[in-house]
DNA sequence: AAACAAAAGAAATTTAATTCCCTCATATAG
DNA sequence: CTATATGAGGGAATTAAATTTCTTTTGTTT
């Protein structure tokens, strides 16, 4: 992994359609070899998959909600249901064990207020859960599933320049 | 928009490297129609990009750390100033204005502790923020960016909107 | 400097995306 | 009712891109 692969990973982050010759080109490679490197990473579960990103407003899912959740100390097999229960939603974006105050964290996305009581009952109704406090967010100022990339380890340290 | 178009976000939402000829036998349209129904979509703007996912671990920012922000009353410009100054980490991949308590919400992504001590002193001498307070991230139970489909109209949106 | 290995590149081939043209169903005006 | 526009679907040709094959370059070791 190298100063290239790293380029053709920041490019797939932001736009996963471009083709293998015009990404090439703007690496500064020939097809050949950047297909290749494509298809390593693909290989080595560096690049996880292909996706498609709706916009959530056309799709009615634009409020976000933040699900803080605490448990006093619960049972395995509790942990275990409550995990299992949970990932089923797809309101349920994001799902944390955390430290500190706050046990769990859920991110869950629906239309409105209205939508999220509907899903809070939903919720409640198929599993126990101590004290739940939801935090609303007004705006989405960023969003992205970029990944910085300043972290990769690099084995030729040619590291700076762009 | 119709079941049509939903089964196809579905899919794409899913995996985006589906060839159209697959994804339309899935659907049960021929490629021409299928085809288009993407296009449309595309154009309308409801599928806004395709990406390229990561793995957080093989590119080294497996921990999230989520950074709640409480600021008693700030000057707009500073508000203006603030999303500026966050947006433009790379580490910072949400952020969120929220009601209540806390007044901003970032999830923030980094190798480990250390990084995120450097991260949080490179931003904090960047713009000075009342209070803040870090809660990490144990594990991550569920991560995806595949939005509830359940709450689009099924009708025909002729209803101009936009 | 010879020999090898690893990466790059050109060109051919295969596969998929895109376009073109046709059919069918529905709806609407004359 | 009939004629005619409209919109969606589909088959087949065309174009563009992905993938493979083969060759060349580069860098390293002895």
């Amino acid at each position: 992994m190298d100063r290239l692969d790293r380029k053709i990973l920041r490019l797939l982050q932001e736009d996963s359609t471009l083709a293998v010759a015009d990404l090439a080109k703007k690496v500064g490679l020939s097809t050949t070899p950047c297909w290749r490197r494509i298809q390593k990473m693909e290989e080595d579960g560096v690049i996880r998959k292909r996706v498609a990103l709706l916009d959530p407003a056309k799709i009615n899912t634009k409020v976000t909600v933040f699900v803080s959740i605490r448990t006093n100390s619960h049972s395995t097999e509790w942990l275990k249901r409550f995990s299992e229960v949970i990932v089923e939603f797809p309101e349920v974006v994001e799902f944390y064990r955390m430290s500190g105050e706050v046990d769990y964290l859920l991110r869950v996305v629906v239309p409105d207020i209205a939508a999220y009581d509907a899903f809070y009952k939903r919720m409640i109704a198929r599993i126990e859960i101590r004290d739940v406090s939801s935090a609303f967010a007004m705006e989405q100022i960023k969003y992205t599933t970029e990944m910085p990339l300043d972290y990769m380890m690099v084995d030729n340290q040619k590291s700076g320049e762009e």
